[in-house]
DNA sequence: GTGGTCTAGACCACG
DNA sequence: GTGGTCTAGACCACC
């Protein structure tokens, strides 16, 4: 069985959960550089879902420099955690800004704000997603 | 002229829009418990959407308790700032919670997150969208 | 202040709240034959819905019997509670017909339903709505 | 042909009977976790009704934890019988005490309401609605 | 093929 | 006038 795995329920798209759940495991060391993904329709079969799906997921990571894919031998991992950390956090500051912007709109205080940010990093479990 | 707008080039869908709001309508203060919305039909003639979307928005609005209608008659504000505040500050911690979740298992740091938090506060600016 | 008072919330129609509502009062005994009910216009003022309501009202508890409209005297309870108590007892037993349909066709034990009504009986206060 | 129906003649709403069709379905367990809705257009083309009708049923059920919509791949049934008969219950003990209510308020004893409730269990017929 | 959203326009009950 | 429901038909994203 394959770490990798995809929610129904998610609303979001399947595609894109598989993306984000390949550079996970890049970022969290589980896939390294040179190291093999499963192929597209083994991982088709075995997730129960549609080949292009994860054709469109291969395809959005190899245009983004994080795996490559080599006719007849299948995809590899390019990039190695710490390129990946770097993205992460910037899309992290990005996300962040928003949700600032709509607590102030809102009229939650800065304390509370800074209280919630605190409090969601102390009790969210250690590596599990 | 009304305070309710919606922008057609966002990808978020309108009625959702319309839903946003008007509970930031109630949140700023410019909607008060007992404000009566404009009607279905003329705010979709000023916006220039269909009744019908008006409509969802205001369904959903009635079934989370925020405004409540009456036949014939129209519809009226029910919640106020407050009790929206609270509900907005348990959205707000669900996401960072989130976040801080996908910051750790990208191997960022407690550090380098409240940082994070801080410049994203900082950053946006006040009232505006 | 009047004994009479509607539920906009409630999704029942407000004339039909009013007939249920003057019924009520005769079953409880607050109003009796040749008490005189609150005319059209000042029950409409009071009650702050529109005249034609109270019109509806007034003119479908006259069609079965239970008041009376006389011209330029107002209307008049005639029919006392022994009355009205039959009728209320028919309706009663076809609701609790419906009930125990639904229950039956839901899976719910004659012992669940049975107790359910017993339960219901013991735990609604006395006389208040 | 499929086991929900719709009856045009009676005044619930349309989406309505739907909802309680389906969920008749799973209490009576023609429909179980797991089980394949049939599609919003192919419900529709054998109704004869709206798929925007179908939609809001849907919706509705989606909502409320029945039933679990994936894009592009249809319905399948979440709740099982034993989840929705509990909800069914609450929802009958809850009429019961309206109707227990109301039949305190209008005179009538304990003996009477109970001999009503027992005789309504045994008028109804078995599964047929 | 699937569901999700939106528009256009109709009808009803109600005030 | 008001909201509520339904139909018809279109478009989009996804599988």
């Amino acid at each position: 069985m394959s770490l990798i795995t995809v929610d129904f329920r998610d609303r979001k798209q399947l595609f894109e959960q598989l993306v984000d759940n390949i550079k996970g495991l890049i970022l969290s060391g589980e896939l390294s550089p040179d190291d093999k993904l499963p192929s597209v329709r083994s991982l088709a079969r075995e997730l129960g879902i549609n080949p292009n799906t994860i054709q469109k997921a291969y395809s959005e990571l190899e245009r983004t420099g994080v795996i490559m894919t080599i006719q007849g031998r299948g995809s590899i991992v390019l990039a190695d955690a710490n390129i990946l950390r770097d993205e992460q956090e910037e899309r992290l500051v990005s996300r962040l800004k928003q949700i600032a912007n709509e607590a102030k709109n809102s009229g939650i205080t800065k304390e509370k704000y800074i209280k919630a940010a605190l409090e969601a990093w102390a009790k969210v479990g250690g590596k599990d997603e």
